[in-house]
DNA sequence: ATTCTTTGTTGACGGTGTCAACATATCGGT
DNA sequence: ACCGATATGTTGACACCGTCAACAAAGAAT
């Protein structure tokens, strides 16, 4: 009792309603998320989301969040796993972000995208989003101190890069790119131009 | 009379629509386009439009078209007025495909995005943004021959090039990159790196 | 002039997000 | 053990949306 976690009614709803919209996103795309479906998967009524989130927005900015955690936890992965700081490390971080938004489309269009969340000032997601990008620049700036990429604005760095990887994912997920081709050959021609262009000759 | 372009009642109305829905979008976003809307600005009533469109997505894919078509203008234009052939043309076509986004963000949402358009065959879709793309390998395959940049599959230059510009495009669209910086100094490092990355040594 | 075809209007339907009013379950203090 | 307060869930209603069927009108064709 008192589980703190498990609680009224329902029992935790508002994190089982990230989870079940989540699900929804996977399955149907953002679009099929309706507060009546979602009710209905959760045996509850359509109304009752509104106890826990503000809006259909806030639920979606949650779920978001989530997204933006499990990415991290992915990278940090890569981070751990590979040779001490090294191109090479670098180039599987580039790989493994793809790989999270070819896996999860729709809920990587929905963390980065602006059609399905509202214009307003999403504080949450902006720091998750930050958090990030933070260490991406932290990492150019320890290979630009062991002389391995060129010598400049290290943030300017890190934009270049994201914008790489966050293209060819968006290009992938959006069916730009008739990705029948091996997607794993496109992505390592991708880091390798890119890391062509930042590292020292 | 018989004037083929005005017509019955409205006068033409259709490309009306398709100019009027991207007014819309541009002022408000893809999401303020509403059939009712649409109708009362033209004075015409919400369901006029489906006389010339069979669908709200139908028009939606008429107003992508047009985009694909002005942003193929502009992209001619940079291609007639920079020096033959050169690096200096690549990085110039970058710059202003990224502006071209950042000047029309919603447009340019609607023409490469998912979420606002439905998954369907969009064949129109497609043979204009495969047109656009098609002339940048193109491009590369001249740039090879000419010894300029690396040798190595054309297509895939084009997919990492496009990845880089639509990333970038996209992120300052989406308000990942808190752009008050100078755009334009980041698309210079953003094709600048990009081509160190692929042209020879 | 009469008929046919194209174009535009109106009323209606089901679906959506959201709110106010209501109902109920749990908690906290006594 | 009770009881009020609060948190949680339900229901009915509203405005808005895309879309369709039935209707009206205007131009083209004969």
């Amino acid at each position: 009792m008192t589980n703190r976690a498990k609680a009224y009614h329902h029992g935790d709803l508002g994190t089982a309603l990230i989870q079940e919209a989540a699900g929804m996103i996977a399955e149907g795309g953002a679009a099929s998320v309706t507060m009546r479906a979602l009710g209905d998967r959760l045996g509850v009524s359509r109304a009752a989301a509104y106890r826990h989130f503000s809006d259909k927005n806030a639920l979606l900015v949650a779920v978001a969040a989530a997204g933006f955690e499990r990415l991290g936890e992915r990278l940090a992965a890569v981070n751990a796993a590979a040779p001490r700081a090294s191109i090479d490390r670098l180039r599987r971080l580039g790989a493994e972000y793809v790989r999270f938004a070819v896996e999860n489309p729709a809920h990587y269009r929905l963390m980065y995208g602006r059609e399905a969340l509202v214009r307003e000032e999403l504080p949450e997601l902006r720091a998750a989003a930050n958090t990030l990008f933070e260490q991406l620049v932290e990492i150019f700036e320890a290979h630009q101190k062991a002389g391995r990429i060129k010598r400049q604005d290290p943030r300017g760095q890190a934009y270049v890069a994201w914008s790489a990887v966050h293209g060819l994912a968006s290009l992938l997920i959006d069916g730009q790119i008739t990705a029948t081709d091996d997607v794993e050959g496109l992505i390592r021609q991708t880091t390798r131009t890119l890391l062509d262009g930042i590292r020292t000759r």
